[in-house]
DNA sequence: AGAGAGTTCTGGAGCGTTCCAGTAGCGTTG
DNA sequence: CAACGCTACTGGAACGCTCCAGAACTCTCT
């Protein structure tokens, strides 16, 4: 409850109080060792009573550190985000230090308008929850501050440690899912050029390569989808498809169903990212789920180390796992 | 292209490569009128030329302002924020404001947390988007910067200005509609007894009880669902029903569709939010849409007209529409 | 008892701004 | 030409904190 009359009460009004140097105060408060438990519990009794709290500008300005973390989050209504960003916030509280997210609204013009800002504002690093920012733009600000970036890089940036999950073996573990089921001719649903699509497409045909199948690679904005429906029904059409992302397979699977397509027994589908509207569509979607609140507490991990002085740039790799839901059946 | 050769340029710098004092760089950056205008040039080329940023901890520990403003959301991957978070932030960014926001998880507790680290971080005010932080809280922030909430507080605190949509207004709609269609026996299913869930029971009842017709609220958390789906197939049961969210709406949808009850034939369903989630289902869900940018864009201009000292509390109410889709028909 | 070693506490400089009270220079005016 | 009023600029205090060198005090040891 602050009393909180006019101004906010500042370190001097608690020295004065506690009958004590401000010098003191600020070592009380920040738990320094060579203050005796006496006065300690003293001045903190004081400083709780008149409702102080340390102004973190001018701490910022004498330290050099603010003591919080910026995200910075490229689209907010996206789910995936949210768990991200719930790993790194529970890792940042654990580490004492606050959480501040910008938001870029999918464009890299704001985005990085947006990274400037948190950057001018005193965080003391930031993680890049986005693909879309160059490796100009992260280089840039890697040297304001430590950063870390989430996903796939378009390019690799220089000063930027990176944390992503493995694409490739995600792909892997949904077309070996198909394949053990039976599936041969199963193509590929690709949604965009960016990088993290094209990690997943590689994979693909990679993966069919191995297991000796050929591949197909169908474009959502080239009428992909009308295309892939028009030969699922026929007899040496396509059996099964991998899409890029949910939201893809989702809308896959809504035109089949629109379409008569029997999901999965004519057509199955496997999507990626484990989202929400995976769980929400009928059936559920079988789909690669990235171990995102772990992402995202690494990435604060790695953050964290890079703010204390401690490290060089380092790129982590997490293991996807898959999720096997009503969309995947054997061919019939 | 920042020369960050060691550490960040400051105000001196700028003043001693342009051969003038620190305070007519001020001036000059932050476009005073008494600085000659060849003057104002130079001094800013020499600011480019270096890379000058202006220390925003700095600025605000001397003007007792950062030009950053706070939006606290309850939750980051509830589409209805991001639209809301867009709308402030344009409003924000037309001022030359910054945003940051701040995410609190669902959980009262954090949220507060947050909203007192945002302020710690020297905001120069705070958007609140969530109804779930008590007037206590609410006040207690207020008395440090302004604070303005966008949604139904559950109790009214006393110095925050709130924006929110017109739920009364909103279930009008829906009901209207539905008694337009020629349904009489609507029930009403609640999702929490949340503020806004309950301003849309109490509309609910009243408009009910305006066209003379009886009114029934069932409850998700205590079996509404499947009361209400086995009420529907009989004679006297329920021909639509009004749900209190589109969360709400799409389960009962689902569950409804798997119990081999025809939506909307034997069954319209009206939501309320216009959720991303209300465009995904099968059939689209008809629902109420709130103005969720204007309200954003509403609750930045209330904000920034407190900050600018101007104002007492208020009220602003806006007008939802209704996005009619497939889940509504005449009753057979 | 004096030196040395802790321990606990203090005063002042400094962080990068803004703000305020001036000052210098110059043209106008009575 | 002294007085005045402008315009363009300056120097230093202040914002609230941290950090550092050192002061004051208490113990121990010789």
């Amino acid at each position: 409850m602050p009393t909180a009359d006019r101004a906010a009460p500042t370190i001097v009004d608690v020295a004065r109080a506690a009958g004590v140097s401000k010098s003191l105060v600020s070592l009380a408060i920040r738990g320094d060792a060579g203050v005796s438990e006496a006065t300690r519990t003293r001045i903190l009794a004081v400083a709780d009573d008149l409702g102080y709290r340390s102004n973190v500008l001018a701490r910022g300005l004498a330290r050099g550190r603010t003591q919080v973390i910026g995200v910075l989050v490229s689209d907010l209504s996206n789910p995936y985000h949210a768990d991200v960003v719930a790993g790194i916030e529970s890792r940042a509280d654990a580490a004492g230090l606050g959480t501040v997210i910008g938001h870029g609204q999918s464009d890299a013009r704001i985005l990085a308008a947006r990274l400037d800002q948190m950057l001018d504002l005193g965080v003391d690093g930031v993680i890049v929850v986005s693909a879309m920012l160059d490796a100009a733009a992260l280089d840039a600000a890697a040297a304001r501050r430590p950063v870390v970036m989430v996903g796939r890089p378009f390019e690799q940036p220089r000063h930027v440690s990176v944390v992503r999950n493995h694409d490739e073996r995600g792909a892997s573990l949904a077309l070996d899912h198909l394949h053990g089921l039976g599936h041969r001719r199963i193509v590929h649903l690709a949604s965009s050029r960016r990088a993290a699509a094209s990690a997943r497409r590689h994979a693909y045909g990679e993966a069919m390569t191995r297991a000796d199948l050929p591949s197909t690679t169908l474009w959502v904005d080239e009428g992909g989808v009308a295309a892939l429906l028009a030969a699922a029904g026929t007899p040496a059409g396509p059996t099964a498809c991998f899409a890029g992302n949910d939201r893809t397979a989702a809308t896959l699977l809504h035109d089949a169903l629109d379409a008569e397509l029997a999901v999965p027994t004519e057509l199955s589908i496997v999507g990626y990212d484990d989202a929400q509207i995976a769980r929400q569509v009928r059936p559920g979607l079988t789909t690669v789920a990235q171990p995102r609140e772990a992402i995202g507490r690494e990435a604060a991990r790695l953050l964290l180390a890079r703010i204390d002085g401690d490290s060089d740039t380092v790129e982590v790799t997490l293991e996807p796992s898959l999720a096997v839901r009503g969309t995947t059946a054997a061919p019939c």
